[in-house]
DNA sequence: TCTGGGGTCCTAGGACCC
DNA sequence: TCTGGGGTCCTAGGACCC
């Protein structure tokens, strides 16, 4: 193991980055209070002057408008959001090939080996990327550059907004003095929590810590984190690029709670529905499901279940989840979200044939709802829905009152007029 | 006034087989 | 009566990320 010579790991961090977004796509909400989320959720970004004024990453809406009546709350647009992203990334990708688009906002760059065909340094390549991006879409990020993907990310973070930090391999300490242990990335709450009961409060502590100690007593994720934290560079940079998913989950938070089995059941079958639009899309099929209640009180129940045979359809996955749920249900509990992932996906095709010709039944169920999917394409998403889904559709109209119709338009009657159609599969 | 939503990886432990 | 030692596969759950 050697450590490379310079810092040549490129960390990019958007500032605010949802909310730069909203700026850059209306300038006049510079210089404001502007956050995004859901009208019922939690703030999810928030702008710096936002920030100043108190408002935090997951607080509810409702409780910054009564701190704040003049904050701006955006819905959040995610197709936008990605799309700069992409443009962002391709601007790196002037510079180096080997780019890990790593978040929505966030990518990791491999410089090592560019300075000539850039004719720049890597801390001249840094800058220039950073300044491109202002320029060109009117996105502030950050960047830091290290040794070591671990300590890039420190240093992308060390003076933001439009911060520009560079940790060289011997200086790193200086850094990891002032970084607490849970600032860290992959160092959550329960191993912050932990490493702070054992005395190690900076990440120079757990740097400062025995190769042996660290070896006796941690996990594979620490151990890298700790000689990545030293500049040595474990975690390469991949431009594997997502062409699937390993699972796919779909929850719901409903408002008020509920206590009513059937209700859920209800809720459940559009999460179901939801995935398995989305699987489709992929082509991709399930072995497994899993679903989860949760309490008013955060607690969770639920279960993993084994599907007969890889599907995409949701009536067969209800099929298998609605017993379960009964039995798990109390009703003198209240609920206040329900959850399902399909886990174990197979590429479609690609699954074992039956000899009992479930297939050909599979085939036509799946068929059928491929068609729905175009009407979905031509009508919106949720233009289509299964039948055992229509209790949680009422009920959410009825939550999003006059806004419903302006939203949606005339769309309504279409939505209707297929349910007998879809109920009968 | 509590506290959204969508993912990935790792580990421990049980079942089962040789 | 005693009762080893692997390997693999699967699941549950913990922990983390944005």
């Amino acid at each position: 193991m050697t450590k490379p010579s310079k810092p040549y790991i490129l960390h990019l961090d958007g500032d605010a980055f949802f909310v730069g977004c909203e700026m850059a796509l209306d300038p006049t909400l510079k210089g404001k209070i502007v956050v995004t989320g859901q009208e019922r959720g939690i703030v999810s970004a928030l702008s710096y002057e936002a920030k100043a004024a108190g408002v935090t990453r997951g607080m509810p809406i409702s409780q910054l408008k009564r701190m704040l009546p003049q904050a701006i709350v955006k819905p959040g647009n995610y197709r936008a959001y990605a799309s700069f992203a992409r443009q962002m990334f391709e601007i790196v990708r002037r510079f180096t090939p080997t780019v890990e688009e790593y978040s929505i906002d966030e990518c990791f760059a491999d410089l090592t080996g560019t300075e000539k065909a850039n004719r720049m340094t890597v801390e001249e390549i840094a800058v220039t990327i950073q300044q491109t991006i202002l320029s060109e879409l009117d996105i502030s990020v950050s960047v830091g550059l290290a040794p070591s993907k671990c300590l890039a990310k420190v240093a992308s973070k060390w003076a933001k907004p439009y911060g520009m930090t560079v940790i060289y391999p011997d200086d790193y300490m200086t850094y990891l003095e002032k970084t607490p242990i849970e600032k860290l990335w992959g160092i959550g709450s329960r191993m912050g929590k932990r490493f702070k009961s054992q005395g190690i409060v900076t990440a120079a502590a757990f740097a400062g810590m025995s190769e042996e100690w660290v070896h006796n007593s941690l996990a594979k994720p620490y151990r890298m984190m700790w000689y990545e934290l030293h500049g040595f560079s474990l975690l390469p940079v991949s431009t594997a690029t997502k062409d699937s998913y390993k699972s796919i989950g779909v929850s719901r938070t409903f408002h008020p709670n509920c206590s009513n089995v059937d209700e859920l059941i209800s809720y459940l079958s559009r999460n179901i529905e939801h995935a398995c639009v989305k699987a489709r899309r992929y082509q991709l099929l399930a072995t497994h499901v899993s679903f989860f209640l949760k309490t008013k009180d955060f607690d969770y129940v639920g279960a993993e279940l084994t599907l007969p045979y890889p599907t995409h359809v949701p009536g067969e996955i209800m099929g298998v989840i609605e017993p379960k749920l009964r039995k798990l249900f109390n009703r003198y509990q209240y609920y206040r979200t329900t959850g399902i992932t399909l886990t174990g996906l197979v590429s479609e095709g690609r699954e074992q044939l039956d000899v009992f010709g479930l297939h050909t039944i599979r085939t036509q169920k799946s068929q059928a709802f491929m068609a729905v999917d175009k009407i979905a394409a031509k009508y919106g998403t949720h233009s289509v829905f299964l039948a055992s889904g229509m209790g949680a559709r009422a009920k959410a109209r009825q939550d999003e009152g006059v806004n419903f119709d302006k939203k949606k338009g005339g769309r309504e009657d279409q939505v209707d007029m297929h349910v007998p159609f879809l109920s009968i599969l």
